[in-house]
DNA sequence: TCGGGAACTTATCGGCGATAAGGTGGCCTG
DNA sequence: CAGGCCACCTTATCGCCGATAAGTTCCCGA
């Protein structure tokens, strides 16, 4: 029987959970499957793809896409699918690395697009709702990224980070200690996320304020901010973004 | 002349704009030095330390160490060191992949120090002031991730992703359609950020009214949620997070 | 003057992603 | 039944990578 598109994702899958994506090499992957490695390129274009595959395939576990989330108690799903996302992330070994920079795929927009609709429901503008959604998305990326590279090396750390003597001077860290050496990761996340929330709150009652009067699109109140220098060595590099220019509209 | 650790940094961080993160090898990176790549393991014992000295430059150049954070304009001084970190990462070419899972330096704490000191000053306990600092830190990091990696193959791809004709059955994504293909990343940034400024503004709010009353720790409301099944596909990984326990302290 | 170590070179290792070219077997067509 | 095609895999190889071992150079201080 010929080799599978959706075994070798299930393989490599496992495989990084044992190995770490480090470990995960096409040779490595080729052994586990009885095969040579370039035979995957039959079936993979390159390892990019079956990258994107796997963070595809990983999430596709934690959020099932028949879901019709309730305007109602949006602050509800958003930290429940928050959680299942982080979750997902977590039960593969660097699951936020592999899941970096991928982009989403065709046949989870329709996901999208109900949750939207949902917290259009809720009286947002779509615009708004969508930056919504991609603020919390940044969030636990974010946030999964770094307890894993935390975790990584707090495997081959020789001791614990941040020994006490160098919190010696600073008070208010050593009281803080436990956030900082990240012992409870689920309980720092979870304030992150109810942070997020109340500012959707927030967010909502003001949008339903200022959409009720006169006005129509989004105000457009200055404030250039930034750093004053803000690309900093030299070269400009980035392909010329320009620096110094910040579009808050209005934060206070 | 010898070589300098810190003129090795420099010229890394130049080769890093002109290659990217893929183009920096150590062969690559010896070569502009004038040497042979070995010459690097003299001063470096990894290519790792090599990129958390490259990250610690990086911040460096952004947010000058001796500031006094005034309590009274938390969101202010926030939202200026929140862009000031996120143009610091987008100056290099795949900085916020460089800087992904670097620890602080300990000569970096005594600003947090200062930060948190200025919280604490308007109201937050030490805890939930460096969790907020994180929160923070952990959305800018997954923001210019995802944005670099947006930019990066928006070069290399042959037409702009989202066509109109994939979301012909999905109005309100087709209405947020420019959020959705990024075109103005600043303002995006600056929505998260004003939201979570907002929730920052609720938290400090909320944790002084509960700090008046009797109460002393952190409220212990349970509601245990998640999503059920969390940890996906047979084998745990990750060395045993046990799965399905959060601990959110109540948030609606 | 000369010993030692800082700073480098040359040589090499094992492993990586990827490509080229060739083989093999089953199925479909004539 | 013959023949060819094509899905699927192999063998061979390329150029590159990070890293180490061992040898060389040269300056500086006792």
């Amino acid at each position: 029987m010929a080799l599978q598109r959706d075994e070798v994702v299930r393989t490599a899958l496992r495989l990084l959970n044992e190995e770490g994506i480090d470990g995960l090499t096409t040779r490595r992957l080729a052994r586990e499957l009885g095969v040579q490695s370039p035979a995957l390129y039959w079936h993979f274009k390159s390892k990019r793809e079956l990258l994107d595959l796997m963070a595809e395939a990983m999430l596709a576990e934690a959020l099932p896409p028949d879901r019709e989330p309730d305007p109602a108690h949006w602050p509800e799903w958003i930290a429940t699918d928050a959680r299942a996302k982080r979750n997902a992330l977590l039960a593969y070994r660097d699951g936020a690395r592999v899941h970096a920079g991928t982009l989403p795929t065709e046949d989870e927009l329709p996901a999208v697009e109900a949750q939207l609709s949902a917290l259009c429901g809720a009286g947002l503008k779509p615009r708004t709702a969508l930056r919504l959604l991609l603020t919390v998305d940044r969030y636990i990326m974010g946030w999964v990224t770094e307890e894993q590279a935390w975790r990584q090396d707090a495997e081959d750390r020789e001791r614990p980070p941040f020994p006490d003597e160098s919190l010696r001077e600073l008070p208010l860290l050593r009281e803080a200690v436990d956030v900082l050496r990240m012992t409870d990761h689920d309980a720092d996340f979870e304030y992150g996320l109810r942070v997020l929330i109340e500012g959707f709150r927030a967010e909502i009652t003001r949008e339903a304020a200022e959409g009720a009067p006169a006005s129509g699109r989004d105000s457009k109140a200055g404030r250039a901010s930034g750093t004053g220098r803000a690309s900093a060595s030299g070269r400009d590099s980035q392909g010329g973004r320009a620096s110094g220019e910040q579009s808050s509209d209005g934060l206070a």
